[in-house]
DNA sequence: TCATCAATTCGATGATTGTCAAACTGACGA
DNA sequence: TCGTCAGTTTGACAATCATCGAATTGATGA
């Protein structure tokens, strides 16, 4: 039914969804989700902190797994970083499990 | 623009998504999907082996793990289990990523 | 009844992970 | 130029995970 899939597909899903699989990541991610619709729609790492009862260390280095997960997009603004979910991958998780248009 | 969301809504999404973070449960998990238009809509534990140099007592600890995060249900069968895709929850994944309608 | 077969449980082990504190970097403003 | 601030890197450690072989269960068919 669906076109296959390569194992070089297989294990970059299994690397996103291993990203997600983190409590404080899927937070972080899910929070990045809701400001995507908003007029503001990237986060500072100090953002995130607020949610996230963990220290700056442990975030960044969830942020960095997302990113090599290509989960999200980070950008550097000065001191601060911008991130904001990635939108290919966002789509193209969302088709897996099996939807089709998206308005 | 989303109508928030429950931390017990967010450890329920996290442990699908870990459940879907090992390479071979991913497998699994692609090939029940595939089998979801089929007309034998279902596994037995030695289908899987065939895809996934695993031992059975490795793969019957993945389903399992499937089973308890929601992301599969299994019935048994005499010797033979049947495994198949959860509707309700491949479907509360899609909307997660944002996909609106189906079909 | 008994041998076989599909699947499960148990116990162990090497690998990976999440987190932290401490030290570091690079940008900004005084 | 200096102190401060946002974020990063490093090194460590406890906890969790994937996998295996061996033993077990329960159904089937001879």
């Amino acid at each position: 039914m669906n076109p296959k899939m390569s194992d070089a597909d297989v294990s970059d899903l299994a690397l996103a969804f291993k990203a997600l699989s983190n409590p404080n990541r899927l937070a972080a991610y899910l929070e990045l989700l809701r400001n995507r619709g908003a007029s503001v729609k990237t986060c500072a790492m100090q953002d995130l902190m607020g949610l996230l009862k963990i220290g700056a260390p442990t975030l960044s280095h969830h942020i960095k797994e997302m990113v090599n997960a290509g989960l999200i997009e980070v950008e550097r603004d000065g001191k601060f970083i911008r991130c904001q979910v990635n939108e290919p991958t966002r789509q193209r998780l969302a088709r897996f499990f099996g939807a089709r248009a998206e308005r």
